[in-house]
DNA sequence: TTTACATGCAACCATATGGTTGCCTATTTT
DNA sequence: AAAATAGGCAACCATATGGTTGCATGTAAA
């Protein structure tokens, strides 16, 4: 889980899966297509992506292509964003309750 | 949401959020409590969530209270989780389908 | 079988990050 | 007022991170 928050964590890496996102199963080449990046740059955070198992990748010839595996995705939004959603309204209504508490405490 | 990102991908923030998410509005020291982190430690890493704007804190005479705001991560789910549960079977049918007709090419 | 193409590997570099220590400030409590 | 408590600030340190360059390897096309 920490392997998926730490790639998810930078910048380029989102961009890198939402381009697979929007097309699944591409090489190497065409994911440094328009990018300021050497190709060896992608290649790591392709590798950190693969790493936390948010990609997949398969061996084609000389070519490597690289799809995208939502399911590590998925468990980050099971088995903690719905821990904190549940709370919502309640905790912000807390807050403003504990904000306006405050100030009758010179 | 960058930053937001950025401060999850750490794990003792999350077991911040974590704590914070047991019972709200903790001080730093209730929070510091049974760590392993100096207090200048932990108080970095409430910087870090405050900045992200996962907490909000009150000062409240010589104490801090935090109050966790879970708004980021629900934007989180909403914005970006859920772009990629949608197709997450199709997905995985796909990349099925990709990996076996691979072995059709020698 | 050369030549071109797609990717892999490794060393290196600058900056970001997580952590520490030491000292200062502001409230309580005695 | 003095002592204790809660927290803030800043400098410093080691390692992690994101990036580069240079060269090596495997595969396809001429």
């Amino acid at each position: 889980m920490d392997e998926v928050f730490k790639a998810l964590a930078d910048e380029s890496r989102r961009m890198l899966l939402d381009r697979l996102h929007a097309r699944n199963g591409q090489t190497l080449g065409e994911l440094c297509d328009g990018l300021e990046m050497t190709r060896q740059a992608v290649t790591k955070h392709l590798g950190i992506l693969e790493g936390a198992n948010l990609i997949a990748t398969v061996k084609r010839g000389r070519e490597k292509l690289h799809y995208l595996n939502p399911v590590p995705i998925h468990e980050i939004g099971v088995r903690w964003i719905g821990k904190f959603e549940v709370q919502r309204l309640d905790v912000l209504a807390e807050l403003k309750r504990n904000l306006e508490q405050k100030d009758q405490i010179p």
